[in-house]
RNA sequence: GGCGACAUGGCCAAGUGGUAAGGCAGAAGCCUGCAAAGCUUUUAUCCCCAGUUCGAAUCUGGGUGUCGCCUCCA
């Protein structure tokens, strides 16, 4: 029985989808318009981790996961470096994907973009109107806050707390300083709309988005903790009072990466980017190193707890490999069920890989079943054993190097280890060593076994 | 000021009433021509104080410290 931790009461709460099996799961994305770094990596990694989990619990999940593509910074960018908006977020879009798919992050089921959904925001802006909940202003529309009594529930925040903090900007003409804006005109970037040339605001995007591809009630809504206000508090009281009923049965939200005990973000400055850090640790070791944290906690990056991870996850990669039975019922092993029960409470991960470390130490000692559950399981949390394969040109670069220095020449790899077998045959340990050093030189580190010697890339 | 979270060995981190999972690092041993990997053994009384209880890291109250949200932010 799978529990979730849900924000809106803070309790957590066994899941129930609303129809049967299925799982309808919205997660807020990314604005394209610059590299995401590793908090966004945290965020994608356990989203990604709970639509896995999801799934091999047997859901059909449908997972929606947006793209913003309407927003102020990207026409600053735009802007500032003579392109179209357009040409900016697609090219961050691009970039965006291919960080996803290099942290071996599922693709979600959809993936709308705000542009390509403006007639649903615009339907729903005007529903809004037709109902008394928002009200045009110059141009712009604007939210009734007031109107709405449950405003405020998500994050918990007294109302009048709220209003003591919001402010009109220049140029705003709110009935209220609580306001938000769903509409705001654009005369320069903006789109048709019955309320003059304009773009949609950031919160309405994801109550029109959810809608469109989720429908009115879904299941659940993640994103980051930095989000519940006020993004998802407005995502509430627009979609609630536009489809007079409720929005999000679970709403679950992620801790931040820190730095230097600092919430790592791009307004800080403090934050790498997910390119930089897949230049020293692979997506293995990031995913390890986010899982071995529970998701709702903080977690402080440094390299020393990168380094960690590293040399943990390749204790777990590295476990004794026997071929994957799939005809082998898992489900009958005490490791399963401790590994579900992990899972199944609030996704305790750190717990879940204790596990995958007790089946690591169970496949080195040859227990027969224990690498096809490591593997599924892990595999469950999104690691690969898979090497990464060496291309056909860096393997022949790599002899290249390695028969210059041995001053032979060699034409692959079986070769050269044909040759250390002799070699160490004869006890001739000066000539193996050579070998051994050349190789290490070149990147590839040797192993010697009972079943004879294997090579792997370092 | 309002709301919320956290404080466990050298580092990271589970555990939320019955006497501390796991990973990293360290140490010793086994294996090995060497190396790598692996195997075995090994390191804590849980921020402070008071209370509840037969019994608390775990509940209650009070401190101290750290962080987050309240403005764009994953």
């Amino acid at each position: 029985m799978l529990k979730l931790h849900n924000t809106y009461n803070g309790q957590i709460e066994e899941f129930k989808p609303i129809e049967d099996n299925k799982v309808r799961m919205y997660v807020c994305g990314p604005t394209v318009y610059d590299n995401a770094h590793l908090g966004h990596a945290r965020c994608y990694i356990t989203w990604d981790v709970l639509y896995r989990y999801l799934k091999f619990k047997g859901y059909d999940v449908t997972y929606c996961r947006n793209v913003t593509d309407v927003d102020d910074k990207i026409l600053k960018k735009a802007e500032k470096e003579g392109k179209t908006p357009e040409e900016v977020s697609k090219y961050w879009y691009g970039k965006f994907s291919d960080s996803m798919k290099a942290l071996n992050n599922l693709k979600p089921d959809v993936e709308p973009f705000a542009t390509k959904t403006l007639g649903e925001m615009i339907s729903m802006v005007k529903d809004l109107i037709d109902k008394g909940f928002a009200y045009e202003a110059d141009g712009d529309v604007y939210f009734r806050v007031k109107k709405f009594g449950k405003y405020g529930s998500l994050s918990g925040q007294p109302i009048d707390q709220l209003e003591s903090g919001a402010r009109i900007e220049v140029g705003e003409q709110k009935e209220d300083p609580l306001d938000f804006a769903l509409w705001k005109k654009d005369e320069k970037f903006g789109y048709n709309s019955p309320w003059g040339v304009g773009r949609p605001g950031w919160h309405i995007e994801c109550s029109a988005m959810s809608r469109k591809y989720l429908g009115k009630t879904i299941d659940i809504h993640a994103g980051g903790a930095d989000l519940i206000f006020p993004h998802h508090e407005n995502e509430i009281a627009q979609s609630e009072c536009a489809n007079g009923c409720k929005f999000v049965n679970y709403w679950l939200h992620n801790g931040f990466v820190t730095i230097n005990k600092e919430k790592m973000s791009k307004s800080l400055g403090n934050f790498l980017t997910i390119d930089d850090l897949l230049k020293n640790y692979d997506s293995n070791t990031i995913r390890f190193f986010i899982l071995t944290n529970h998701y709702r906690m903080p977690v402080e990056f440094s390299d020393k707890a990168l380094t960690s991870a590293q040399a943990g996850v390749k204790r777990m990669l590295n476990a004794r490999k026997t071929k994957v039975n799939e005809d082998l019922d898992i489900t009958q092993f005490e490791e399963y069920k401790a590994f579900v029960e992990a899972m199944d409470d609030d996704l305790n991960t750190s717990k879940a890989l204790a596990v995958l470390f007790d089946l690591t130490s169970k496949a080195n000692k040859n227990v027969d079943y224990a690498y096809t559950l490591l593997y599924k399981l892990a595999s469950t949390l999104g690691f690969t054993f898979e090497k990464t394969m060496i291309s056909e040109e860096e393997l022949r670069g790599k002899l290249e190097n390695i028969s210059r220095e041995l001053g032979e020449n060699f034409n692959s790899m079986d070769e050269i280890i044909e040759k250390r077998k002799a070699a160490r045959a004869d006890k001739k340990w000066d000539v193996a060593d050579k070998i051994r050093i050349a190789l290490d030189n070149a990147g590839i580190l040797l192993k010697d076994s009972k079943e004879g010697t294997s090579w792997e890339l370092k």
